[in-house]
DNA sequence: CAACGACGGTACGGTTGCGTCCCGACGTGT
DNA sequence: ACACGTCGGGACGCAACCGTACCGTCGTTG
């Protein structure tokens, strides 16, 4: 398509990326403090000490600068180590959880990406992609081992047994803004495996009685 | 301070409540559509099909606007019948919920307000007020009953009951967007109940060996 | 060493929304 | 029947932001 004749861009004109880098902290931080809805780009350079034109030469809209920004957040996957039991298990999952969403530029800017995914497709896309990533990884890893294990029966319901996992480290730390205490997370563990051993009747099937 | 000579408004001269009515509405709407951060007086008129000015008759400015709305909703409290047991009680509550996050526009408002009230100090305040209204009810109606019958220990954590209670179907309606079935309620529930068992060793305390 | 070519920054027109002011319309109380 | 006074609607000035075009700068390549 293009011609072969033109060299490799050299020099000056090539992208610097502690300008990029720049960017990228300041959109976390505009994201953080006044949400998605209300991000400007104009906002984010003047953050950045950049012009604009820094910005749109990098993305093509601020729609494409989020959406990168997801991606590479959400490319890095949890490396879940294997204690040897689904509760020890349970207690690093739980602490990974809180130490992220006790950075208040995690707990700000999720649930808001979240709440704008209910309503723009683009970013529900990537958001879901990553979300169901996660919740894979750990139906997969956590719940698999312990099956494995014969901690919990072969046919339970990965999808539940997410939701009884991250829902309430979710809602304690990024809806009711309550902290966690490092000295909860036991026993929040010990719950949810209690839950899962009896959540763990699997997908719901037609015996079910009137 | 007024003269009270002035006689009161009459006639044409009063507001008209059906007008109050097609705003509130058209706010719902927008709110749902757009999110509070990209909110606008004037799309609300639109939509609304009035003027701006019959907005700003009623509410000073936005702020006022949307706090009126999260009043007016979080007013009303859930009447949850008691069912003679937590298993029952917790039943009634989940299909409430569900019943409640399944609304468009439920689920996608409830969201968008919590993550707006992490950065604007006068949502999370009525927010945060109507949240611990409700998850005391929950707490002191479902809870209290359970200790009451036998069914939980006098020192279970409330906080953690209602962070096990509601995360899970928060989470599983409003961020991870997949349906929840009717038939799935029972073995949720169920499931909870357990996880409440074990959660009731209260407060923790310091016997919490190393 | 000279020329290339993309770089970052400024300036611009167009659009949108905010909050206010003024206008004619209208229905109740005197 | 009249006068009162608030109503809803349209228009205005102001501010912020979008996306683009143009400009001088600068480092590498040949």
């Amino acid at each position: 398509m293009t011609t072969e004749k033109r060299r490799a861009p050299a020099g000056a004109a090539v992208l610097r990326g502690e300008i990029t880098s720049a960017i990228r902290a300041a959109v976390m931080q505009e994201l953080a403090e006044v949400g998605y809805g209300r991000l400007s780009i104009e906002a984010v350079a003047r953050r950045a000490g950049v012009s604009k034109t820094a910005i749109y030469r990098r993305w093509r809209s601020k729609l494409d600068l989020v959406l990168d920004m997801v991606s590479a957040a959400a490319g890095r996957n949890l490396p879940l180590l294997d204690t040897g039991s689904l509760l020890g298990d349970l207690e690093i999952l739980l602490h990974v959880m809180a130490r992220a969403l006790r950075h208040r530029l995690a707990s700000q800017i999720i649930p808001d990406l979240l709440a704008e995914a209910a309503r723009n497709p683009q970013i529900a896309e990537k958001l879901q992609a990553a979300l169901d990533d996660y919740q894979q990884a750990v139906g997969r890893i956590l719940i698999g081992r312990a099956v494995e294990r014969g901690e919990l029966s072969p046919d339970t319901d990965r999808r539940a047994a997410v939701d009884l996992i991250v829902g309430p480290v979710y809602w304690r730390m990024a809806i009711s803004r309550a902290p966690l205490d490092v000295e909860e997370v036991p026993r929040l563990a010990s719950a949810i495996v209690a839950a899962l051993r009896v959540a763990c009747l699997g997908p719901v099937r037609d015996e079910v009685e009137v």
